[in-house]
DNA sequence: ACTCGTTATATTTATTAATATATAACGTTT
DNA sequence: AAACGTTATATATTAATAAATATAACGAGT
């Protein structure tokens, strides 16, 4: 059989997309950079989008996940929470152990 | 905690992706109504949309999933083969089993 | 031969999503 | 007060996707 399986996996916060993988790449971006426009181009992604998918994460989010700052030494930055580091953190395991569970049930079948 | 944890898988076949949710859908209307004119239109979809869907299942797949007929009694039909049954089949228990799989994960976080 | 409902296919139009461009605001540093 | 690199925001343009429209082909039954 030469069927593979994919999968897609995303945090909900009321109906609204709260996490998924592109926004975690932005988010570890952040971490390494100190900076949104930086991880956005790091990225290939526009500033506007990346402003936009972090600031909702922020607002659905149960606890701030960035921390921004305008202005000063450096012009700024952004910057990831603890609480934020966690979520990652949890999107990462569960994402991994979902493809593993995933192999796993499709060699299961007689396909 | 009030977040949510939501997926979607699908089967790739070389690369190409062969099943998912929406062209599983389609093939159960198709079951249902022997055609896929009626399965397009149960669904509110397009015929010709349908058919690309239809027909790149059947391009893609190890053996065929449908089979087709024009003209004749009825004006024709399409039907769903056994290896059919049993993709769709596979596709929807594989997906209830992911889904309660990263309930359970979601819940063992410390979110 | 003609009708019927279907499959098969191409072309055009409309809608949506992504990208690019421009500008304002901010606050430390010099 | 001027400069810098950043965040913040709006608007316009382009690209990709979906939907609508039209037409041909088929073959059993009347």
């Amino acid at each position: 059989m030469k069927y593979k399986i994919k999968s897609k996996i995303w945090i909900e916060a009321e109906g609204n997309i709260l996490l998924g993988r592109g926004r975690v790449s932005l988010l570890k971006a952040i971490e390494q950079t100190g900076s949104l426009s930086k991880a956005a181009k790091s990225l290939n992604m526009s500033y506007k989008k990346a402003w936009n998918l972090v600031n909702d994460v922020n607002l659905r989010a149960e606890e701030l996940v960035v921390k921004t700052s305008i202005g000063g030494k450096g012009g700024g930055g952004t910057i990831l929470t603890d609480y934020g580091k966690l979520l990652i953190n949890a999107f990462e395991t569960i994402n991994e152990n979902c493809h593993n569970f995933l192999d796993n049930q499709l060699t299961k079948t007689s396909l």
